[in-house]
DNA sequence: CAATTGATGTAATAACATAACATCTGCAAT
DNA sequence: ATTGCAGATGTTATGTTATTACATCAATTG
């Protein structure tokens, strides 16, 4: 899938959670878009749920946040099954892929003859930083 | 982890999710027990709290849920980590493990020298009755 | 210009989760 | 047995996340 032209408010959220150094709430976005006009959570959730489509923006479902895509310019659909390593600590966000977790679980799903919509993996732990 | 005796509201909480066929929410678990006494969501919250620890209940992160485990008598946190898959339109949710895939995510997580606390693996989509 | 479609605005509410504080119950130490 | 503690429970209030319902607006197209 391409990207088509965002806008106007797809574009503020986008640029909220790319200049944020980690995933942000909804009402969080929110609150930091008082300045531009918005006034409600719907505000947010409908220009997620656009970006969320586009692969421009994930999901952290663990921790109900919402993280720019790591891979700029091109979506992130084509990449395979997107991992997230989360820092409970900093809340530093690392995203990841690896081919061969997505053949094992493919090849479980096609073994249970399940059709698969939506993968999430995400890791809470402490970052190295954190850790020490 | 061996798992001590269940006080009055963990068993009542365990019990309905054992009988439940899919996953509930706490909510809807609260609902359930009305009839046995509970009246606030911390009722239920507190036991989902201990037996998420004991291992014998599991959250689904991307569905705001709690199942019992599918490995009924021992524990699960041995079986290492844990992967769903949940029906997006019956609910029925497969519980199941792969080592392979725990290598993978581990030996990355390694690498990064990041301390993993607890992972998560939810494959959301049909499942072979539904998707036919 | 009328009709349609997608985006937006606004208010209200639903759904999920926790904080703060009081009380009770079982049991160990004296 | 009583005191003191720890864990479990009860209750109210509140905080956080997400959606429903409905109105309006703007761009496009027939």
């Amino acid at each position: 899938m391409t990207t088509p032209q965002l806008t106007k408010n797809q574009s503020l959220v986008f640029d909220v959670l790319e200049k944020a150094e980690g995933p942000l709430s909804a009402y969080t976005i929110l609150d930091k878009l008082r300045d531009h006009g918005f006034r409600a959570p719907l505000q947010v959730y409908r220009a997620l749920e656009k970006l969320l489509e586009y692969g421009v923006v994930h999901r952290l479902e663990s921790i109900n946040s919402f993280v720019a895509c790591a891979h700029p310019g091109d979506d992130c659909h084509s990449h395979g099954i997107v991992a997230f390593a989360i820092c409970e600590s900093c809340g530093q966000v690392t995203e990841f892929h690896d081919h061969e977790v997505d053949h094992r679980l493919m090849a479980w799903v096609r073994g249970q003859k399940f059709k698969p919509a939506k993968t999430t993996i995400e890791i809470r732990g402490l970052c190295e930083a954190c850790a020490a």
